[in-house]
DNA sequence: AGCACGCCGACT
DNA sequence: GTCGGCGTGCTC
């Protein structure tokens, strides 16, 4: 009796064994009896033994697929990530599977119906149809293989199939072939020599592994060195993966992909139906495609002969899946091309400190951009002491008088706020009660326009309380600044100019995004508010003064990242001020100018501040010179969250090396969301192999524990998030 | 994760 | 009386 090992998309860390009566393969998708439903699983193995008592045992329904529905590259790649991740591999498997296949639909291309001529329509002879022209031509087409669907309306057709003469079969589309009419459209643009020494130090290497950092200032054309070696890649038959952040994929990245190749491009973007990217997962495999652009999860789609994998903007936290399975779509894609031996081309401006280590180690080739194209100039930074300065919402007097300037000499000015909303707090004045959200014990954030209080933790909304529900009053007051009440009293301050504020409440909207661009591009005076948002991968040409509004909140936070991303931000925003013709200006206002980090970065610039933060990292055993595991655990009445984690941390203090750094357990950054309590333990290693040893006999024994399955816990490899 | 079972409060 | 809230347990 041959038994199956299926793995199905639940979060549980085991396998499910069945009897297995027909030809199958490992790979293939069954369709499996799973407590009261019926579940798509997929083969993980095939053997004769089984661990459960044969008779309760169940038999595989069906088998759904012809052949494995993993090439090897791909299956090799997410059982080495469900290990690594530790995550149950039947939620890894089926998070690779665009959503229909996930649902037990066939991986081929719908069938679609052609006409043919009949046994009798080839034998008949067409000359002595003497009157009916069309039916004759028709007849001609199919014979000769020369029909155009255009070419004759459906009565000639439905005729010629009542004498019998042709018949409508199903059968699979055409595939079509890319790769005998390649080429590729001429640009005017001409590289400089860092350019061309990127490019061919990777060309020269395209046939290996081998992971290349592009290290690129802003505007130093790093887009035209991904388009150089894609050319090349692609006038070798191959395909390419080319990974981008989430906000970039705009209608702009898009145009400037398919303008360039006489091949087609898949783009997998957030408005795609599920039939689509079926479609594109399809194209794809069978080798149809020439590129697929998309963002984190476009790293699973399967490629007949990939040649490359680019990511672009490798720093970028949306790479990091942050529910569910959290893996991080640079790190794996890495692996994915040393299993493929393809090479992997890491762009950024501003690279993570994870990669800068790998570079400075040589496992990485580094390839610099210094120039930036058109002679730019660097814009002038300067810190703004606010210290015993009046604010009005967040602008100093100072700061108002150089936007005044900048818009007087009609440029355009970027304000930065990381805060969304009107203001962060409502308070009532005679008693201090804030109106905080029930289900995470945080407080509401104030909208003004909308009128409505909004919880930025669990995303739902309320009314505005017409009175203090604890004393009565009527005096309930926002506190705090974010960058709505900074649009609104920009309105005031400078009633001529045009104001777009662009945070996750204005840009939600479909299109909306792009109609501000649009517009900002139009150039003249005009102020642009925003969130980070604003800082990804935009370019305002016109844009000569970039205003940060609060920097102290990076710089003190407890996350030890804060400072990276903010360096990063940072660079991203002051490399965009101003252009060849204009000078741009950054100006930051904090309540600490002295701040050795922040004085770093702005006068010898990110590399400096990457290698003394990378060396504060080493002396404090910080990642990445350490590796971190978190473990969450959540239930609703935190009773047994804590209990859980404390039972583990016990656990591994009297199971393990000492060379295990634990923290916690203690409540989660935000301990409370959506009605559940959350709280972590910390894990850190030197040794990466060793902590995921530890965490392998760990797991085996959390899911012995009651307690495992009255919380709701999972466990986050590299977290970047606290 | 689903889904069923089973136990309690508050309604037609 | 029963509808439905969610706590608990199970899925080869």
């Amino acid at each position: 009796m041959l038994i199956a090992h299926v793995a199905l998309p639940v979060p549980l860390h085991q396998l499910y064994d069945y009897q297995l009566t027909m030809p199958a393969q490992i790979g293939m998708r069954v369709k499996v009896p799973f407590g009261h439903r019926d579940a798509i699983g997929i083969i993980v193995n095939i053997d004769k033994h089984t661990d459960v008592d044969i008779s309760h045992l169940k038999s595989i329904k069906s088998i759904v697929d012809e052949s494995p529905i993993f090439n090897d590259s791909i299956w090799q790649l997410l059982n080495w990530a469900a290990s690594y991740y530790h995550y149950p591999i039947g939620e890894v498997l089926f998070h690779a599977l665009p959503i229909l296949l996930r649902q037990g639909r066939a991986a081929s291309k719908d069938e679609i119906k052609k006409w043919q001529l009949t046994e009798l329509g080839k034998q008949f002879n067409i000359d002595s149809m003497p009157r009916a022209t069309k039916q004759k031509q028709l007849l001609l087409a199919l014979k000769n293989d020369t029909l155009q669907e255009t070419d004759f309306n459906s009565a000639v057709y439905l005729a010629l199939q009542k004498k019998q003469l042709i018949e409508q079969v199903r059968c699979l589309p055409d595939s079509t072939e890319w790769q005998t009419c390649y080429s590729t459209n001429t640009t005017t643009i001409e590289l400089n020599a860092q350019q061309s020494n990127a490019i061919q130090s990777v060309n020269k290497q395209i046939d290996n592994f081998n992971v290349f950092l592009l290290e690129g200032v802003t505007g130093s054309g790093k887009t035209e060195v991904y388009l150089n070696i894609l050319s090349h890649v692609l006038s070798m038959g191959k395909q390419a993966l080319v990974l981008v952040p989430e906000i970039s994929l705009t209608p702009q990245t898009i145009t400037r992909f398919k303008q360039r190749f006489n091949a087609p491009i898949d783009i997998l973007h957030s408005g795609l139906t599920v039939k689509e990217r079926l479609g594109v997962w399809l194209r794809s495999r069978n080798g149809e495609t020439a590129i697929v652009v998309g963002t984190r999860s476009s790293l699973f789609t399967p490629f007949k002969e990939l040649g490359i994998i680019i990511i672009d903007e490798e720093h970028d936290s949306s790479y990091k899946q942050q529910e569910g399975w959290r893996y991080h779509a640079r790190d794996l894609a890495i692996i994915r091309a040393k299993i493929e031996n393809v090479p992997i081309l890491l762009g950024s401006a501003t690279p993570s400190l994870e990669t800068l280590k790998n570079a400075i180690y040589h496992k990485y080739q580094l390839l610099q951009l210094t120039e930036r194209a058109g002679n730019a100039t660097l814009a002038k930074q300067s810190i703004l002491d606010i210290r015993g300065l009046n604010l009005d919402a967040g602008l100093s007097q100072p700061l108002i008088e150089q936007i005044q300037k900048h818009l007087f000499d009609n440029n355009q000015v970027m304000l930065f706020l990381n805060r969304r909303g009107f203001s962060p707090l409502l308070i009532c004045h005679d008693c201090g009660w804030i109106a905080e959200c029930p289900r995470c014990d945080r407080p509401y954030t104030y909208h003004h326009k909308q009128h409505k209080l909004s919880c930025h933790h669990c995303d739902t909304p309320r009314a505005v309380p017409q009175q203090c529900p604890k004393c009565g009053s009527t005096h309930l007051v926002p506190i705090g600044f974010g960058t709505e009440q900074l649009e609104k009293r920009l309105e005031v301050l400078f009633p001529d100019i045009k104001i777009s504020r662009i945070d996750r409440d204005t840009v939600s909207k479909k299109g909306a995004l792009n109609n501000y661009l649009h517009d900002i591009q139009q150039g003249g005076a005009h102020i642009l508010v925003g969130t980070q948002i604003l800082a990804k991968g935009h370019h305002f040409p016109d844009v000569t003064l970039v205003g940060i509004i609060d920097v102290d909140g990076a710089l003190f936070s407890s996350d030890f990242r804060a400072t990276e991303r903010f360096a990063q931000i940072y660079t991203q925003v002051s490399g965009r001020a101003g252009r060849a013709t204009k000078a741009g200006e950054v100006i930051l206002q904090t309540y600490h100018p002295d701040h050795p980090l922040l004085n770093i970065l702005l006068n010898e610039g990110y590399q400096k501040f990457a290698s003394v933060t990378l060396h504060e990292r080493q002396l404090t055993q910080l990642p990445p010179f350490s590796y971190q595991v978190l473990i969450r655990a959540a239930d609703r009445n935190n009773r047994y969250a804590p209990i859980f984690l404390q039972k583990i941390h016990d656990w591994l203090k009297a199971n393990c090396d000492l060379g295990l750094w634990q923290l916690g357990p203690m409540p989660a950054n935000q301990a409370k969301k959506a009605d559940y309590h959350r709280w972590q333990l910390l894990l850190q290693h030197t040794n990466r192999k060793l902590l995921q040893k530890i965490l392998d006999k760990l797991i085996l024994n959390i899911e012995k524990w009651g307690e495992s399955s009255r919380v709701r816990w999972n466990i986050d490899v590299d977290p970047v998030d606290y």
